[in-house]
DNA sequence: AGCATCATGTAAGTAGTTACATGATTAA
DNA sequence: TTAATCATGTAACTACTTACATGATGCT
């Protein structure tokens, strides 16, 4: 139950339409919580539905007009609750490590080019960050909402660099295997 | 999907009933891939069908009865095509660094509590893993799967070295903020 | 006989993914 | 006027979660 979530705050950071949501889920808020336009339409629906945001007054709100939105008392209520509320950690899944120890089973043949691969991506979105950190968190600015954010965005560069040190690690390992 | 390929890979390790293969994914394959017991069955049906897996040979098939799988030739060829073939990563999501960038919009009470118990628990975890490589992975052994494995686990460990300590460092932060 | 636990399932609901549909706007 | 792109959706499917059902086994 993350996604509504999700939306309630990057509403109330700025109110947006569907696919203004959508372009900001493919950086940004979707860095640690991925959604497609048809989850964010969906929900969007939803929310409204629950009285949690309201359209903001326009002319035509019809299909292929431009409807922005913005969160009303009642979601930004719940968006507290939930923020403070006890909630047990998702047990992790990631496909990749599954592989590796598939390999030890079936053979790596064929892997190591996806290691590879995966140092890349890795390094790039390292990169990235590292680019967003200097542009948008400069030494002088120190407000609680910077702080936060920049802890956020910090989670993000030390998780990228963990994992193009484990891969660099591993590719090491394979070109040490019989 | 990837649980048909998790669940292939721990038969392959060791031919197993739906209930180990339960507890199995509560520990060791579930530290990197989860499992209910309700997927599993759900899922070894399915293999079945499709020829990767057969039930062992046993007196009663019946409901309350144990029963055994292990793999046939096509479910090891399939495990080892899906192995090697190119992925795209998942993106994540982290329910936890969301709730912290909506504590920058709407406050941080009650978070503070969160992150305490969530560095608890990867403390914990962490113990765990230092334990299982102390007791699995002697310096001596040293082959191939050996290796493999233990690439896995080092994943895991240095993934909960960084949460532990991030979350240290976010617990600072929020008794500087004002 | 009764109860806890082992063991295998069914059913219903929610969340996420993939494919497609439709109208509006803008530029060639 | 056609094509590309912007913008909002629908529909169908798959994966995962939560709650419940049912038989077998062993203990007191």
């Amino acid at each position: 139950m993350s996604l509504p979530h999700a939306i309630l705050t990057a509403l109330l950071e700025r109110p947006s339409s569907g696919l203004d949501l959508t372009r900001r889920f493919d950086r940004s808020i979707g860095y640690f919580w991925s959604a497609t336009h048809q989850q964010i339409y969906r929900e969007l629906g939803r929310l409204e539905a629950d009285g949690h945001i309201r359209a903001l007054p326009a002319e035509v709100p019809a299909r292929g007009q431009k409807k922005s939105y913005e969160v009303l008392p009642a979601g930004r209520a719940e968006l507290a609750r939930w923020t403070a509320a006890p909630q047990e950690p998702k047990p992790h899944r990631d496909a990749l490590l599954l592989r590796l120890r598939a390999a030890a089973v079936v053979g790596t043949d064929g892997l190591k080019g996806e290691l590879a691969r995966y140092l890349d991506l890795h390094e790039r979105q390292l990169g990235e960050y590292r680019e967003i950190e200097k542009r948008d968190f400069p030494p002088e600015r120190d407000s609680a909402e910077d702080r936060l954010r920049h802890l956020v965005l910090r989670a993000g560069i030390d998780l990228e660099t963990f994992w193009t040190q484990w891969l660099t690690h591993a590719l090491a390992e394979f070109d040490r295997l019989p």
